[in-house]
DNA sequence: GAAAATCGGGATGGTCTCATCCCTATTAAA
DNA sequence: TTTAATAGGGATGAGACCATCCCGATTTTC
């Protein structure tokens, strides 16, 4: 059974990155530290195959690279034989560098980091052996979240807002119904839904239906 | 119908956030942007009722104090009607001050923001003004999640790993029976589910059972 | 004009979670 | 020692969501 730890200050952060673990394994228990301390006597405690570590913890400067460094250093000798994966907002290719020599097998940038990516990284790390995504920014329409709709409506709507122009909705749904492992055609019905539930209660659409 | 924008760079801190609004009412729609030039986009085509900001976008410098106030100043003025709350993660009680004299009704430090105070915040805003939630570390154990467990099961699982010490099981689920106007017995029958399902996986349980 | 795409649903079965009520042992506290 | 708390379940109905199959009408595209 997979165990995961997540070190983190930033709670909402902290736990967005251990539902982002959770989704990428079928069963695991994730484990989330807000400091050093708690993340240190965890891992006294317990193996680990990955640890998730935001270097910019309570008790550091933030700023210090110094400081930085000797974070992840510290988890990566308590926890030698785990995958180390940093996660940072403030990002650059230099410290990706100083970090991978020290022993991380992942540096993410957490601008434009979306969901689902874990998978993608330690696809990344299994075959290369690093993974590297730096902070970028890929968005150009706002994200839409109705509090009426289903998960599934909603993830549909998600696509068919970002939908290209010229892309026809028979290939978002063929789009959505791969993803999911459904038929395109119950895609096509969530997405009938979903609309009809927002024109019934007067909510503004986003461009594009 | 509640509508609120979240302007919020990190993608995975804009989606929890937008969730956050989300909880706090019954009917609502949130709209999430990367970068201001996308809020500002939808400000001029929209009103919203909430708008949460995270002054660090980029394009600006986030040491820059002048940044900052400009980005929030341009926002505010963009929808004089609503409310604004600016998240933020290297906050201070001062920067707080200058917010609120443009027009914030609240200043979030992320570190220890955690799930659900955005009711409390709109609380603290009708009754008070302004709400003012500085960054303070107030874990001492981590947090604790596991794959297997329903939402619910999860829920019981937190509180009783941060039960402490001389608190009585029976306390823990009135709480709980209490936070979610659910009954006692429910909540005890959700703890013992859980426990077993832990233990039949062979999952390590945290301390205090 | 014909074909493809889109619109706007109804109906159904299966699965999962929620919330409750019930039962019997065993252990800890008064 | 008597009471309260804890351990360890079984069973059930309600409701939500998922996924599918079906229908007819309209619009767009070639």
């Amino acid at each position: 059974m997979f165990r995961a730890l997540v070190i983190e200050d930033q709670t909402l952060m902290r736990l967005a990155l251990m539902n982002e673990v959770q989704a990428s394994f079928e069963d695991c228990s994730v484990l989330g530290a807000e400091t050093l301390e708690i993340a240190a006597s965890e891992l006294q405690n317990n193996n680990f195959d990955l640890v998730v570590i935001d270097p910019g913890l309570p008790g550091f400067d933030p700023t210090s690279q110094t400081d930085r460094i000797a974070v992840v250093d510290k988890i990566v000798e308590a926890s030698p034989s785990a995958i180390h994966v940093v996660v940072t907002g403030s990002d650059n290719r230099f410290e990706a560098e100083e970090f991978r020599q020290i022993g991380a097998a992942a540096y993410l940038g957490k601008t434009g980091l979306p969901p689902g990516v874990f998978s993608d990284v330690l696809d990344d790390i299994s075959t290369n052996g690093f993974s590297l995504r730096l902070s970028r920014v890929a968005m150009t329409k706002p994200d839409y979240r109705y509090s009426v709709l289903t998960p599934r409506e909603q993830e549909i709507i998600d696509l068919m807002a970002h939908r290209a122009p010229g892309v026809k909705r028979k290939e978002i749904f063929a789009a959505m119904a791969d993803r999911f492992g459904i038929d395109a055609g119950s895609a096509e019905r969530y997405f009938k839904q979903a609309r009809a539930k927002l024109m019934r209660q007067g909510h503004p659409l986003p461009r594009g239906l």
